[in-house]
DNA sequence: TTGAAAGCGTTACCAA
DNA sequence: TTGGTAACGCTTTCAA
């Protein structure tokens, strides 16, 4: 391995000199960092990341964690976050919680707040306090952080109005009946599940009902074991074989829809002519579906630069104060095939 | 920060007997040992990954890089690396190359060689010499790799018996006229491109007709500008309206046959009675389409276990011949409602 | 069984 | 403008 003090030697400079000159330190005249420049690139010298790090505490890394890499949208914001910590001249590295308390924990504290310059986190088990306590001091962006309280800056996605746009589709649409797939009923009352994206998103669809003056039931919720795929095709066999009544529905995210097409069609059920479905999220495979799925689409691009934003600012300048700052990502509604404005 | 000589000091011992009793060596004694945890938890001390790195050499990490994380193959790959990771007490850390060449080499030199002690690598544009060069001689495993000559232990997805098997499959569904979408017929002749994925499908389909006794015209291999979804519908629109006729469809990837499904039903072709449709992949998606895919799927824990079983051979002992080691994943063919058996 | 001390490859301070 | 040198936090001989 090649280390400064080879090229140093080879250019005849001291390592400091070396070092700075690597660095595009203006203290040192061009000539000579000229010199350094070449020698090094002729040893193919790379500069080591940990002694680097160890020495300035600096990497230009930038931790990524996320829950469940292999569903469509979270594999598409670590996509998104990746190619924009790039244009910011940083590395990002991309950690799987994989939805475990212990795992969160882990990375947090032994790479993340080791070696990553910042980290963008998106909590699952793991309380703010802790992650406080865990990222030893480096700075923090979460993504939808559903504490009652912000305490580390914060991206969130279009909830409130993601929902509203996404109801208000529906009633255009004429639908009378609409039911919310995957949201827990009890989001609305209780308080500790305030803030949670459920929350946030049944906050929106309360809003959109009661300006055109509908009721919104509690029974029209309908809750389910996660947000998968496999669990909305389910619940969708379950409500139409209890006999359950609907013309629209809103599914919390676009995995969740695309089971509930699946649901509809094995049961012979006609979208959007006897069902409309609106998805949340905007994945990829919404498009090419069978219908195509109509959804609220989060603007990724904008999340992952306001995050990246908010990320960097914090690194750059440690003594920015303390008061947490949020932002919340661009979206906009895509009309597919699965809704009809009649 | 708390360090080691923190927690030495705290229990009173040197720093050399923490560092011994924190990784539990047996020349500690017990009561000395259970002290020096104690104290380190009661700390909440974290060894520093840069100096432990910097020193050892080792870090308990390992490097994967992977070409466009926002595709569902990928992304499952990712997952099922980092989880099995995981199982072997390494960490995962997940990097994006994103089809570019110049991103390959940055992570490669930068992070991966100096900071993982393995990497598993998708390789893209950068060559076995390059990628020898750059890793700083830790060991590597590269998926798919298509060079000439092994270089590096390689865990191969299985190309020709799932191509076989997906021929087969579709010949005794009765097809008679089959397209193989998203390969390029010159790969069949090209030397350079012999070990390509897609010339190892292709060797698999050639076999299977050639069992039949059926001929394989060049003809009936339709190239792509890529394996996206899109320009799998968009092919298939071209090839019908150019008149061509066929009655099944093998695709290159699972993300290929969601878009050919979507193309035909574009066209109003039914599958699978017009046209039947088999992939290859096994992505979650394909299980929820409209109609379901038909798939040949890769046992991607089997691959991921693959993958870090010869990763960590070498890790655990750098000795190990220079000799490329190879291993298939398995795979089994999903039959769903794309294709028909008669 | 434990401790002292020498680095690992950088960076950053201070002096020249 | 450059060079000497002391850290950064850890591991690992070598002695005690």
């Amino acid at each position: 391995m090649v280390t400064m003090s080879d090229v140093a030697k080879a250019a005849g400079v001291s390592r400091a000199t070396a070092s700075y000159a690597l660095r595009g330190d203006p203290r040192i005249i061009p000539k000579t960092a000229e010199r350094v420049l070449k020698v090094a690139k002729e040893l193919q010298y790379t500069t080591n990341l940990s002694a680097k790090s160890l020495r300035s505490g600096k990497s230009g890394i930038i931790g990524v964690a996320i829950f469940e890499l292999d569903k469509p949208y979270p594999s598409e914001m670590a996509a998104a976050l990746s190619k924009e910590a790039s244009h910011n001249d940083f590395q990002a590295i991309i950690q799987q919680t994989a939805n475990s308390k212990e795992s969160e924990i882990s990375i947090l504290q032994k790479v993340t707040s080791q070696l990553c310059d910042g980290t963008i986190f998106s909590p699952g088990k793991v309380t703010s306090e802790e992650i406080q306590e865990l990222s030893g001091g480096k700075p923090i962006v979460l993504l939808d952080d559903t504490a009652r309280k912000l305490s580390f800056d914060t991206v969130f996605t279009p909830c409130e109005d993601g929902a509203y746009a996404a109801v208000k589709h529906l009633l255009a649409c004429g639908c009378k009946d609409i039911l919310i797939i995957g949201a827990n009923p009890l989001a609305l009352t209780d308080a500790s599940k305030y803030r949670s994206v459920s929350a946030r998103r049944l906050a929106g669809c309360k809003k959109a009902f009661s300006e055109e003056a509908m009721e919104f039931p509690e029974s029209n919720i309908i809750d389910t074991p996660d947000w998968s795929t496999l669990a909305a095709r389910s619940t969708i066999h379950d409500i139409v074989s209890q006999g359950r009544h609907f013309d629209g529905l809103f599914c919390m995210t676009d995995s969740m829809g695309l089971g509930a097409l699946r649901g509809l069609k094995d049961l012979g059920i006609s979208v959007p002519n006897e069902v409309q479905v609106i998805g949340f999220d905007g994945i990829n495979e919404g498009e090419f579906s069978v219908p195509s799925l109509t959804t609220i689409e989060v603007d990724m691009a904008d999340l992952a630069k306001k995050a990246i934003q908010l990320l960097t600012a914090r690194i750059d300048d440690p003594t920015t104060p303390d008061t947490a700052v949020s932002a919340t990502a661009n979206f906009r509604l895509v009309q597919r095939e699965s809704t009809k404005i009649r």
